[in-house]
Order: C-alpha cells, then structure tokens, then sequence
DNA sequence: TTGAAATTAGACCTTTCGGTCGATTTTAGC
DNA sequence: GCTAAAATCGACCGAAAGGTCTAATTTCAA
C-alpha cells in the first residue's frame, strides 16, 4: 500500500462518522481538513470531488457493516444462535458501533433518498444485503432442522428488518434503548414460535 | 388575519416540503425565496433566522401530521376499523400525502439527531404522540370490548410504530411498497389475534 | 382618501462553500 | 544518497451561503 493509498483509506475512515453524523449537506470540506489535519490539496488529490469522496466512505461503511454482520453471526453454530448473536448485538445499540452517528443506512439513506440518486442506489444495495442475509438465516435453520418448514422467511427478513430501523431511529430520537428491547423481545419470540 | 400573518403562513406552507425533501442542510433561503417568489426581505421580516424558520415549519408539519391521524382515525365508529382505516391510509403511502418527501418525523428526526437538540426534542414529542394515539386505540377497542384485557397496548405501539417508521424508509429507498404491504399485513393479523 | 405604520424589495455585507493549481515537500526505486 | 515522480500544501478563485439595512411599497384604520 503506497503513501497514496494509506491517506485515502485514512481520509475515508476519518470522514465516515462525520458524514454519518451531519449528513452529507451538512459536512464541509473544511470539516474533513479540520478531522484529517489535511489541507485541500491533500483531499483533493486524493478525491476529485466531495460527492466521489461521499461515494466512496459510503462503499467503505458499507463493505464495513457487512463484515461486521458476518462477524457477529459468523461463530456461532446454528442459526438460532446466530440470531440471538445478532439481537444481543442491537441490544448494545449503538454503544457498540464504531462509525459514530446511528445507522447508515438509515442516515444515508434518508438524506440521498431525494437528493442523490446514486448513494441512494448504494443504500438500495445494502438494505437488500441485509435482508437477504436475515432470508439466509431461516433457510439455514430450517435446513438444520431447527425451524419449521413452513415459516416464511421471506415477510419475517421484512418484519425484522423495518422494525429495527424503526427502532434505531426511535432509540436515538428518544436517547433510550427501552422501545429496542422491547422490539428485540418480540423478535426472539417469533423465532422461537417458528422453532420445531 | 392581517397581511404579516398571512405571508408567514404561506411562507411556512410552501417551504415545509422543500425542508422535508431537501433537508434543513441541503436547503438554502434562496430555495425558499424562489419558491415563495418573496425577496430576501420578506423572508426574514417574518422570521429571525434559517433556524427560526425551520422551527416553525416543523411546528407547522407536526400539528398537520396530529389533525391527519385524527382524519383518518376520527370517523371510524370502532377500535378495529380505526385502526384498519390507518392500514389503509399506509397502504397507499406516500401517494396520499399533501407534504411531499416522506415521513417528516424519520426526515427531520434522523438530520436533527446530532445537529439540532431542539428540532429534536419537537420530532420527540411528535413520535410520543403518534405512540400515545396507538396505545390509546388499543385502550378504546379493550373498553368497548373489541380487544382482549390482556393484550399489552405499550408493546404493540412500539412494534407498530417502529414497523411502520421501517417500512416507510424501504419504501422509499426501494421506490416499491411491498414490505409496506407485508407490514401492514402483519399488523392486521396482530389486530385480528387480540379480538375478543 | 389619506397618511402613518407595517411590510417587502433588493442591493449589499461578510463568511464559507466546493474546487483549482503552481509551489513545495515527501516518497521510493536506483 | 540521489533524483525523478508522486503527493501534499495553501493561496487563490468565483459562486453561494446566511443575514442586514434602507428605500420603496403596501396595508388599513381614521
């Protein structure tokens, strides 16, 4: 990795919880000189615009969530752990994030949703990874014989995933995790209702 | 009325959706002036700052939001039909909205989480209150004998509230209301197993 | 209809915005 | 350690930001 690329990554991972937090609009160049200790030049050599470095900490964030997921599911040996691992995991939400600012998704996606169609594109595509992911889950289980045969993944992946958007966004509004956990609650029973 | 309170009405009305769309960041007075066609002038006579004005438009925005649930709600002789009337209003979302953008709560609530405590605190109350109006439905339904005693109002509000938050932010960033309709699906079924 | 008060227009101000570019420093192969 | 190439600095640019203020216009009670 040349010198070039070691700044960019460290520009990137320097910018992403700023725009995570104040939203692209409202994070200035300045901003990402003032966090790196850069000077324009050295962003601008690097990025040849504010919407390609946008582009790019979001493909990072985003690259950034998916391992974390496999992380937190990926040692454990069966699909309901898996997702217990998950729920604890959104327990400690957002304590345990280390992209400061809530979801990305969420943020991103809010603020591109209709004013940048192309990071738009981008959340499209990580909501989708997501979901199929949770879809995955239950396919796995039931394979392993843990769930029944007749559940059906594809509304509980829609049901799972808005709910705990919905929770995000509520659990930062509110500076209180009560209405996550209670949203957590009901998940770990669905699974356990569809459990054989 | 006089001429004053009427300009700042109209003011407020017209840059409601364009801050709802936009983003507070992402929205300069010059937005606002080409759509009111006012001059700088008769923009701040009639408020102090960006920020004044934003505050109001939310204010704006929160008391249209309140008298919509009580429009839709307001009419149904029962629990069940109240709630069912507020299904179907979200089934045809955002066709059926006046103010253009999506949710306002999600909008402002997730640009204002780590830049605007007093934005925020609005958007918080409004998201009580919406919480408040379900619990109080599944209160009414319990009085009238439509729901069982049991049912705990609390929980369903949240996992409404937070299910119908999520499925409006996929809804926007799938351009598609599928999931919508398979949340609202859910609901119905949650509604029809606490009958009586 | 009139005239004082209320309201709006729009030129102007300072600051900050995203972005450019030649000068300067740093990197890295020899 | 030298040197060509790569990378960064930072002064500079025009445009646009939020906001001010006085002049001109409009309102509306008498």
């Amino acid at each position: 990795m040349n010198k070039a690329a070691r700044t960019k990554q460290f520009i990137i991972e320097t910018a992403a919880p700023i725009f995570n937090q104040k939203g692209v609009a409202g994070t200035a160049i300045s901003d990402i000189m003032e966090a790196t200790r850069l000077a324009k030049g050295g962003l601008y050599g690097n990025f040849s615009s504010k919407e390609e470095m946008v582009a790019e900490v979001f493909d990072y964030i985003a690259e950034q969530e998916k391992q974390r997921l496999k992380a937190v599911t990926g040692p454990e040996p069966t699909a309901i752990r898996k997702f217990e691992a998950l729920f604890s995991y959104y327990a400690r939400f957002p304590l345990n994030r280390n992209i400061a600012g809530g979801c990305p998704m969420l943020n991103f996606g809010v603020e591109a949703d209709d004013t940048n169609p192309i990071l738009k594109e981008k959340v499209q595509e990580l909501v989708a990874y997501f979901q199929l992911r949770i879809r995955q889950l239950v396919q796995l289980g039931k394979e392993n014989g843990e769930f029944k045969k007749d559940w059906d993944e594809d509304k509980f992946s829609v049901l799972m995933f808005t709910m705990l958007e919905g929770a995000i966004f509520v659990t930062g509004i509110t500076n209180n995790n009560r209405q996550m956990l209670i949203v957590l609650d009901f998940l770990r029973k669905e699974i356990k209702r569809h459990c054989k």
